[in-house]
RNA sequence: GGCCCAGUAGUUCAGUUGGUUUAGAACGCCAGCCUGUCACGUUGGAGGUCGAGGGUUCGAAUCCCUUCUGGGUCGCCA
């Protein structure tokens, strides 16, 4: 094995020849993807971060030759030859350098390599326990390089984009303090102060608004995050969040400023047009027309409420759920009635008891008339009223569920669309259809606790009209808060937050906080909120979440270079693992299993 | 913590009504031949504690129990 560079240099890249550089004298340096050797000659694909090219060993290289008999799959070596066309009916279109063939005048290996346990190469179904343990073979992997390229140029426009708009880049502490509410901390163990312990942050969200206080005024970090719950395609215990906040803002300083960054950062690293401004709805819009909080705008089928026209019909079901308090909700699925058999209406209706929904009541408008098990409860006029309400046309299929629980029909109802969607093929993959979810509840009542807990965290501030709530009626106040959704999953959150001490106080107090409590917990905060607070808010992206949304990918796992299993743990170094006694003894720790 | 799916050569899988099986195939790997391949071809070869432990049985990859691992999902994720 020879030095590196003492024969050969580094001139190009493999991926990027093209029959412009024929007759160049090159010198690559890369992995081999295959070997063919066909006895008197032999064909070397090199593979580098940049993509592939083909490399001829003639015998009269003898030298080159007896190396190249050598040569297995993932070995490094470096390659000095000359760009040569490829004859016409050798040319191979599959590979953007399949036009030119590098002439091999010198061959080294640089390093061997064992034969890797699963191919180089995309379109591989290998077990993902395997990728992982071998992450490093994985990477190589045009698929998964591309995941990586993609990410850094999302990183690289955030950057430009916040730096260009006068934001400056603030690290804040990964060992801080545990804080109550929210998920379970990662803590660690203090060896200085015995019995004590830090917490890894689940967000620099205290830090940033003290940044604020502290008068930095446009801040962000591309911040590590932690949470220890358990896991998912979309959810590790350790996360990226952009995170970003901003002094002198109100709601709609943050949101168009943001939709100008998510332009920005899509049209950067994927070449594709965002239209701004995006569509909004408030909370309530989304729980009404979607059943949900993160609407997914691909396709329409908006529930309608029908509950007025459904409580005259004499179909008990609906007139009793209204009667008690409930509510009777509609979809029409267009042309519905042409798409689904009956038999697969009744399909619908088993999917709708799956979701927890005591039944699905649906009208059929065919060409002859409408057919539904259901239409003799209703008069006449109020079947054309309700098919008015419905916007029912010829060969419509409408769907209805009825429920005394308002909240329960909403949510099934949202899951059942959901499933329609998907069932006909309304989830365009590449479709990008942003939309921002406003004035969510500040609070929400916690059966588990018995006691209010702050829908987004403790230090989002309600909206003005709704501080006299506070004291009246906590479950109808509405917050300065907004989350943004791409397809129907959560890309980020935020919030205008409190900058008064005294709304602080009084917020911890409807959260149930003592104020020794208050005080122990986020003391430091307050007495920071004593100082000249801006006015200030910001918000936080899952920058995970968002490449995977953005890169078309089913798993947070494929960009992210190094993920954990299901179980949390590191297939490659084995972590979390045992540690010696002498470090227990250290931190004052005694194991107990 | 609950539920579901999967663990058999390096990899992906077949084999599971218990016995003609000495557990197969493909790709990969190793060796020979081969001067225009690019899924090279061709001839031959090696390679397995059937995830682990226990049980039932004359006999277990196959049935039962326990357990481990990977994935999905509910709970959880301010």
């Amino acid at each position: 094995m020879a030095k590196l560079n003492e024969k050969i240099k580094r001139t190009h890249y493999c991926g990027q020849l093209r029959e412009s550089d024929v007759g160049s004298e090159v010198g690559l340096m890369g992995w081999i993807q295959t070997r063919r050797d066909l006895g008197g000659i032999i064909f070397l694909d090199l593979r580098d971060r940049s993509g592939i090219c083909q490399v001829v060993i003639n015998p009269e290289h003898s030298e080159a030759f007896e190396i190249a008999e050598e040569i297995r799959s993932e070995y490094v070596v470096a390659v000095k030859g000359k760009v040569a066309l490829r004859p016409e009916e050798n040319v191979n279109p599959k590979i953007p350098t399949g036009f030119v063939e590098i002439i091999c005048e010198q061959l080294v290996i640089l390093n061997k390599s064992k034969t890797p346990p699963f191919p180089i190469e995309d379109n591989i179904n290998v077990d993902e326990s395997v990728r992982l343990k071998y992450r490093y073979l994985d990477l190589r992997r045009p698929r998964m390089l591309n995941n990586i390229l993609f990410r850094n140029r999302v990183n690289k426009a955030i950057r430009d984009f916040l730096a260009e708009n006068g934001f400056i880049e603030v690290e804040t502490p990964m060992l801080t303090r545990s804080t109550p509410e929210g998920a379970r901390d990662y803590l660690v163990p203090s060896r200085v102060n015995p019995g004590s312990f830090y917490a890894l942050p689940q967000s620099p969200q205290l830090f940033k608004q003290i940044l604020m206080v502290a008068g930095i005024e446009r801040y962000y970090q591309i911040a590590r995050c932690f949470r220890d719950e358990d896991l998912r395609a979309d959810r590790q215990p350790e996360f990226t969040q952009l995170d970003m906040e901003m002094s002198f803002v109100e709601v709609d300083d943050v949101i168009s400023l943001n939709e100008k960054l998510i332009k920005y950062i899509v049209e950067q690293a994927s070449g594709r047009k965002v239209d701004i401004p995006f569509r909004r709805l408030t909370y309530k819009e989304a729980m009404e027309k979607y059943g949900t909080d993160k609407p997914d705008l691909r396709f329409g089928m908006e529930m309608v409420n029908v509950s007025d026209i459904a409580s005259q019909s004499d179909f008990k079901v609906f007139a009793d759920a209204v009667k008690d308090g409930g509510i009777v909700k509609g979809i029409n699925i267009q042309k519905g009635g042409q798409i689904f058999s009956r038999r697969q209406i009744d399909e619908l209706v088993e999917k709708a008891k799956e979701l927890g929904s005591k039944g699905m009541a649906w009208i059929n408008l065919t060409p002859e008339g409408v057919k539904s098990p259901i239409a003799k409860f209703f008069t006449e006029d109020k079947m054309n009223e309700l098919l008015v309400r419905m916007d029912a046309k010829t060969n419509d299929l409408l769907i209805f569920m009825a429920d005394t629980d308002a909240n329960k029909v909403l949510s099934t109802m949202g899951q059942m669309r959901l499933h329609l969607g998907k069932t006909l093929g309304l989830m365009k993959k590449d479709a990008l259809e942003f939309l921002w979810v406003t004035e969510f509840p500040l609070l929400e009542y916690s059966e588990e606790e018995k006691r209010f807990v702050a829908m987004h965290h403790p230090f989002t501030s309600p909206m003005d009209e709704d501080i006299p709530l506070l004291d009246q009626d906590p479950s109808r106040v509405r917050a300065k808060a907004y989350d943004i959704v791409l397809n129907g999953t959560e890309l980020g959150g935020g919030s205008i937050r409190i900058h008064s001490s005294s709304l602080q106080q009084k917020m911890f107090e409807v959260l149930g906080f003592t104020e020794e409590r208050a005080k122990s917990n986020f003391g430091f905060l307050l007495q920071a909120f004593e100082y000249g607070t801006p006015p200030h808010g910001g918000i936080a992206y899952g920058l995970d979440r968002m490449v995977m949304l953005l890169q078309g990918l089913d798993s947070i796992r494929d960009c992210i270079a190094f993920p954990k299993t299901q179980n949390a743990m590191c297939l490659m170094t084995g972590a979390p693992a045992e540690v010696e006694p002498r470090q227990l003894r250290d931190l004052h720790l005694k194991v107990t299993i």
